[in-house]
DNA sequence: CACTGTGAATTCCTTCACAGCG
DNA sequence: CGCTGTGAAGGAATTCACAGTG
């Protein structure tokens, strides 16, 4: 989250940005900010503030985006058009590097400037210096191919489908629950 | 989170869920499960466990879903059509209730059963029982089609752009950044 | 007997307040 | 003088341990 704000930050040329102006932008309390920023070292100036630039290549470095990320798309349906053309990955670094799908009306097929290839070929990552995958299958399929994927070597997963997935401890799945989400808001109205 | 778990669990006709085998499957501890559900009276019989319809239908009632809310997706780019035949929102009770688009192009046409409608329109959401919004639209125009959804009486927004946005305290936005998940990823690889 | 519901203990996270520095 | 960095205080969430119940 700091990351995406500093990254911002960055295009709109601020050079410098304080704790409490930041706050206003994330809606969080200065020191907040400032306790969460101090745990990976002093990243700031006194009297001035934090250097957008400087810190946001900082915590590109924390994170791990300093190096381009590849990842694999799992499916090549209206979900995975979408996140194939979503521009938002630049802003952290990574890079749709391989689509797989299972149908043969999709496998061939071009979405974007990649070739879709089946999923039998999942276990090629490995040797193509993927480590990431995002999966945008039903969520009947999400489990056979979250294992396909571990066993090629995958180390994090993005899972798109409404499911929990069993996976080695060595792998981080992060899941995003579109419906669940939007479940949340009536409560509060 | 709950109320998906109890909904599978419905499907797969297990009259009745104890803490510790539905924390095997959230990942959870069991005092926690038993904790969250209580906040909100008891669901469970003691020495049996949860029984599974009755425990899905409270938790609707106490999120507001027992009523079918209907929501209005703004943006019909490849990212809205994706989420327009998105089959998981019935299990929270949602409807696709209008879809608005303010490209020419996407006017006048059907997606799914729907007919996109010119985001001039969005003010009529007010007088068609559409309180929730989706948005599905470039960040750079999100804050401006957030703006006329509250003006129309919006009360909740899903903002699926990586922005944030100023609305008044009484509308509740949850955002979903899909970049920014899988960026936590690496971190932990 | 198995499991829930819940006060108490613990751990974690947030906020405060201010010393210290550019 | 303004703002960061941080120990200390405060508050919230999690976990424990067990009384209570069908």
């Amino acid at each position: 989250m700091y990351l995406r704000a500093f990254s911002l930050l960055k295009t709109e040329e601020q050079p410098t940005i304080s704790s409490r102006q930041l706050a206003l932008r994330l809606h969080l309390n200065p020191p907040q900010i400032r306790k969460d920023l101090s745990y990976f070292g002093a990243f700031g100036t006194r009297g001035i503030g934090y250097p957008v630039a400087a810190t946001a290549e900082r915590l590109r470095g924390i994170l791990k985006l300093d190096v381009p990320q590849k990842a694999a798309l799992v499916g090549a349906g209206r979900l995975g058009n979408a996140i194939a053309s979503y521009p938002g990955f630049a802003t952290f670094g990574f890079e749709i590097a391989a689509i797989f799908d299972n149908a043969d009306s999709k496998i061939g097929q071009t979405v974007g400037k990649i070739v879709v290839e089946d999923t039998a070929r999942i276990g090629t990552i490995r040797n193509r210096g993927i480590h990431l995958a995002i999966l945008a299958v039903p969520a009947e399929a999400a489990q056979a191919v979250a294992d396909k994927l571990v066993a090629a070597g995958a180390k994090g997963i993005l899972n798109l489908s409404p499911c929990y997935l069993e996976v080695p401890r060595r792998v981080k799945v992060v899941t995003i629950d579109i419906a669940m989400e939007l479940g949340t808001l009536p409560y509060y109205m």
